[in-house]
DNA sequence: GTATTGACTTCAT
DNA sequence: AATGAAGCCAATA
């Protein structure tokens, strides 16, 4: 059998798919909240192995600073930019404005992920 | 065992 | 604002 994801690895998605529509977190504030501080890298490994059938909203995760974490211009990054303003995020120069845009986890979906 | 890599972050120029 | 070094840590080689 091929690798399989770890638990990490799985916590990481799980996280991620609790980033709510419309709204983005950076690498390291999902590496936090999926109990891994200091993992931000693990983080952005993972959204790559995820498989696409999972539907994983990798393109909501971004850099510290609200930077798209792929060079401008790339296939990638201008796909980012598409599915974010598909959720009414609005991209500007490879950008978003984590003061309108970023996600502050309330108490109700830190009680979902700690559901399971 | 050490060395390198990476969808990162922070601090210093 | 832009660039680079250092810190970071799991996965790979």
């Amino acid at each position: 059998m091929p690798n399989q994801p770890s638990e990490k690895v799985k916590q990481i998605w799980k996280t991620v798919q609790a980033v709510p529509f419309g709204k983005v977190a950076s690498y390291g504030q999902i590496a936090d909240l999926a109990g891994l501080p200091g993992r931000a890298r693990l983080v952005g490994k993972s959204l790559g192995l995820a498989p696409h059938s999972m539907q994983l909203p990798w393109y909501r995760i971004l850099r510290s600073c609200g930077q798209l974490a792929f060079e401008k211009g790339s296939a990638q990054a201008k796909k980012q930019k598409r599915l974010l303003q598909q959720e009414e995020v609005v991209v500007f120069n490879n950008r978003v404005k984590l003061k309108d845009f970023g996600w502050q986890p309330d108490l109700a979906e830190m009680l979902m992920k700690l559901e399971y």
